[in-house]
DNA sequence: ACTGTAGGCCAACGGGCGTTGACATCCCAT
DNA sequence: ATGGGATGTCAACGCCCGTTGGCCTACAGT
């Protein structure tokens, strides 16, 4: 193992401002200079440790879904399990919206999306689904109900859905998803 | 009536710009340099007749979802043609996807995300849903599936979405609205 | 104890931004 | 024909941005 160096705990520290600006502001208005200033540090730091702003970027949205696995569990309850599972992990931290934030207006933010859902969610339904050579464009339906959950809930804050407790939706779109994974094409 | 102005072809043009970079750059990169550029005027035209940035992006997101009536239709099709109608009226023109790129790093475009969907498509799902009263959560439902799709489809182009026919979509997405218009609280 | 180096700060750069006010030009009503 | 408002250009402002390079400082290896 590598030894730890002395700067650890300031390049944490500008890794953590780092999400929490980039998840409440998004790529333009989340600056260099606001996220060492949050960071207690100088923005210099921060092109030393990381290049520039794109290198921060791709450090700070690391992502791991951290799926649960589809195989060990009775058929009919896969959506709810997902649904669950994505909506505890979108609130466990900042680093999911932040992504979604970014990659609407940012062609990098957009590609790690694309790679986190081609790379995570893709091979857990590849299991579940009737024919595996239809698993990504199910794996992409589960993704657009998903990610527009999560667009109106937490990042445009749409009344009814924001205030939804989490067993409601789980409700509404455990179907859903269970459909998109298992049903015959229609 | 007003009489024309002979300033409207300017404003027109101004208009028709700011809509194609707020939809393609977002609100901080669609800066009114560009958007004066593209037009073929000076910056200060912008300025002179939309007074400022937040006038203009006001200006440039009026929406029309143009929805249908649902009532006279049987209701088992409502779905089908609410999803079909939703995809002709993002690919007609810019300004849908425009308002969702800005709707999400920008409050001002939240919330005019937020009152299109409460005053348009709320008042559509109240004749059809059991309980009237349950009509704006299931809205919400609706666009958190609509704006999902949209989302996938034409922001973040998530290859499997973006790929698919328009019937395809339909399809799938069509029974999954129907359900949370129409049926029984789960 | 000495020294090299990693860690950190400071000041500055070039550039783009939104916005402003002074000035030129055109066209229409009188 | 002419005066005046509408239309448009130009140059500049103050600001904040990402990024750079020079300069202290303090610790670790010898």
């Amino acid at each position: 193992m590598t030894t730890a160096r002395r700067s650890d705990a300031t390049r944490a520290a500008i890794l953590e401002a780092a999400r929490e600006r980039f998840a409440s502001d998004g790529y333009d208005r989340a600056t260099i200079r606001s996220i060492a200033r949050d960071a207690g540090i100088d923005p210099s730091m921060v092109m030393r440790y990381y290049g520039n702003k794109e290198g921060l970027f791709a450090a700070a949205s690391e992502i791991e879904l951290d799926l649960p696995e589809l195989g060990g569990l009775p058929a009919r309850h896969i959506g709810a399990v997902l649904v669950t599972h994505f909506l505890e992990r979108w609130e466990r931290d900042d680093v999911l919206t932040g992504l979604l934030r970014v990659g609407v207006t940012n062609e990098a933010g957009a590609e790690r999306m694309r790679a986190v859902f081609a790379q995570q969610l893709g091979p857990v339904t590849r299991g579940v689904c009737p024919d595996p050579a239809e698993a990504p464009r199910r794996a992409a339906l589960v993704a657009s109900q998903i990610l527009g959950m999560a667009l109106t809930r937490y990042v445009l804050r749409l009344p009814p859905v924001a205030e939804m407790a989490p067993e409601e939706i789980v409700a509404w779109l455990g179907p859903t998803v269970q459909r998109y994974l298992t049903a015959e094409a229609p």
